[in-house]
DNA sequence: ACTTTATTGTTCAACATTGAACATTATGGG
DNA sequence: CCCATAATGTTCAATGTTGAACAATAAAGT
């Protein structure tokens, strides 16, 4: 059986692969240590983050920007309502969708958490240089591009 | 303010890691949807992968080697238990440590769920090239050292 | 205009994950 | 031998995440 069956790190692809995903993972608990002073997780800074560059958006673009579903968004977006981060307001052409919107406070804490998100990056890659960088983030845009296409596809044959 | 704090979204490093957790983020979530037919999650594949490799693994090597805490394993190894994919059983010399096996129920799913992942990062990184591959992989390990090297330094500070 | 279909957001139950407190067993220093 | 400390695994409460069912609104078809 195992004849027919290569095991899995025997594939170079699978063993790098796995690295990107075990980075991604330490990489994500650490920042989630690191954003304890502000009080927020990473999903809040995401959240922040998308909100900061795009005012306005609605709660369901949102989502589909994070990979999320809309339920999260109605979890997590009335709790950060709450603490004065944000606020959402109806729209007044379509009376579904509530746009989103940073409070003063909210911007600030938005910026000192990607100083802080912006710091662990720098960090880490300082040894890799810019070209690779570069070449990562392409390789990594057409995986994406290319699991989305498959996601559509699916969507569309169901 | 902004003078002084550039936006993230201007670090080439930054806007290549983002790319990196995006695709991350997709592709389990596709690891998710093609592992149903199997009735494992991604968590679960993880574990088996690694009983695969390192036969009588103890609960707490494992956890050290998944990035989780202990309380995962153990609330997720008695359900695989009773799924009749897993074994635990006590360890001699210690009677503290459980050690952990394989059933043959457990290699067969571990064989057929490894092939799935396989296909799919082999399908994902087709386009990228093998240097290419190698290269980021050396570069995620670096970050993984440095953020581990990171967390020993603190758990020692403390 | 009316009915059907699609979209947006909410709710809820199921499940996963975490960290702290705990019980048991090992190890080391007196 | 005895006590203090450490290591391993468990339990539990708190929190996060998901998908399905739902309500309200909009868009499209008739």
């Amino acid at each position: 059986m195992n004849k027919n069956q290569p095991l899995p790190w025997d594939h170079p692809r699978f063993r790098s692969w796995v690295a990107v995903a075990r980075a991604c993972q330490l990489m994500q608990s650490v920042l989630t240590r690191e954003l304890a002073s502000l009080d927020i997780k990473p999903p809040h800074l995401d959240i922040l983050v998308n909100l900061y560059r795009f005012e306005g958006i609605s709660q369901q673009e949102l989502a589909r920007k994070l990979l999320v579903g809309r339920s999260n968004m109605s979890m997590t977006l009335p709790q950060m309502e709450k603490r004065g981060l944000i606020e959402r307001r109806g729209d007044a052409k379509d009376k579904r969708v509530l746009r989103l919107y940073l409070t003063p406070e909210g911007r600030n804490v938005a910026e000192e958490a990607m100083a802080i998100q912006t710091a662990l990056i720098e960090r880490s890659l300082s040894t890799t240089p810019i070209e690779q960088c570069h070449a990562m983030a392409e390789s990594m845009e057409k995986i994406v591009l290319a699991l989305q296409a498959e996601n559509v596809e699916e969507s569309e044959s169901a």
